[in-house]
DNA sequence: TTTCGTTATTCCCAGTGGTATATTACGCTC
DNA sequence: GAGCGTAATATACCACTGGGAATAACGAAA
């Protein structure tokens, strides 16, 4: 820790950043989530809820909870599960599943925009 | 729930809002965020760190790691502390503090308004 | 019918962040 | 010097969140 200097020799007096978290809600509180879409996207990679909570070393429990909230909220599931069957069964992103993610990065992707912007109109971040 | 018609007459089928919470980040981690302004302005208000807790119903132990974490990582103090002396001592703002309540509330309100331009951009909320 | 790996569900536990409480330091006023 | 109300600090407690482990349910395939 306490790195010295930064590779560029550039000053830096001030180090304050704009951050912030966002989120879409729907009738139960978070329906949509930047953890929840990772998962999503993890369920799509390994078919199994199993696997994809592995990955992002996050509890089965906690991953099926975050699977479930979502299928409750949403319009029509997000995912299929299946419990037995060839290979014990698995899990099946559904195409509104797909437009889920999309729109989510969508709204991340303006959100990161704006945060830039906002600390160069506060003068947070030289130029 | 199921509710077919909203008092105006207007259709509200889907019931997803874009939600979020901003901060600014200082060397020490969190710097400016909703309840540290609040705070300040409590402070502002009523010129003691145990009454501006009490009035948000927050613990004065919680209190004082906020104003003292803004104080470290501020430029220059955002409040002025007495301790003893007529009245007890108390905690005024400085002016750097009144500068930090209104660059936050700028940041804020964009923000917010970020939110209602995402919502409808995402298709969200009607109109 | 047994095997298998997954989904589904329950129970217990630890870490964390907050509150509540108690104590001390402080310095003006009387 | 005593009293007062605040800041400052330490300690104990409490609730919530999520993790881990254990177990049952499931259904195709062998």
């Amino acid at each position: 820790m306490t790195k010295k200097h930064s590779g560029t020799g550039r000053q830096k007096r001030t180090s304050f950043s704009c951050r912030g978290r966002i989120w879409i809600d729907g009738k139960e509180g978070t329906f949509l989530g930047y953890g929840r879409i990772i998962l999503l996207e993890r369920i799509r990679e390994y078919g199994s809820i199993t696997k994809a909570a592995k990955s992002m070393e996050m509890s089965y429990r906690h991953a099926w909870e975050l699977v479930d909230s979502m299928n409750r909220q949403a319009l029509k599931p997000f995912v299929e599960r299946v419990s037995g069957g060839k290979g014990g069964g698995g899990t099946r992103l559904t195409e509104e599943g797909e437009k889920a993610i999309s729109l989510f990065w969508k709204f991340y992707n303006d959100f990161q925009k704006f945060l830039e912007r906002e600390e160069k109109r506060l003068g947070l971040s030289k130029k």
